[in-house]
DNA sequence: GCCAACGTTGGC
DNA sequence: GCCAACGTTGGC
């Protein structure tokens, strides 16, 4: 069943571990490996189609493309012991222009993002505003 | 490389 | 159940 309205998400990674680039290159990729309960609890909110802005944290620090989510959430197969999950992840586009930390910062609309406020949660909501100023200031079409 | 923030673990 | 110790994240 489709809903008549996507949520939006972003995630973040570093780009030495897993980039927008490999993202890229593989299509699609399994999203496992959180171990955070909150981040979790965000991802099983997740639903098909969901789009997610793709963060790179450390180095670039900066939102470099949109992907959306394929895959609704499964048990991580990656986890040992835990109640874990992952979804799937595949590109959509590359930002025009990768919406840096500074200029989020900067942003009166962004000012409530989580990720400013709460910079270790590593799978948070986007509201709509911030989506649509986002994808603005990326000069991208959703 | 440093360190602040913060989530998790474990002793009591 | 508290809280100190510890490990990790991520900006600077």
């Amino acid at each position: 069943m489709l809903r008549m309205t996507l949520r939006h998400w972003l995630v973040k990674s570093e780009p030495s571990s897993y980039s927008w680039e490999d993202l890229v290159k593989d299509q699609r990729t399994s999203w496992d490996g959180v171990r955070n309960f909150e981040a979790r609890n965000n991802l099983r909110r997740m639903t098909q189609g969901d789009r997610v802005l793709f963060y790179h944290s450390n180095q670039g620090k900066q939102i470099v493309g949109l992907a959306q989510v394929v895959k609704e959430p499964y048990a991580d197969p990656k986890a040992r012991d835990g109640d874990w999950s992952a979804v799937d992840l595949a590109p959509v586009k590359p930002l025009k222009v990768p919406v840096g930390l500074a200029t989020i910062q900067g942003e009166p609309l962004l000012a409530k993002m989580s990720l400013l406020k709460r910079s270790r949660l590593s799978v948070q909501p986007v509201s709509d505003v911030e989506f649509r100023r986002i994808l603005e200031l990326a000069q991208t079409k959703a």
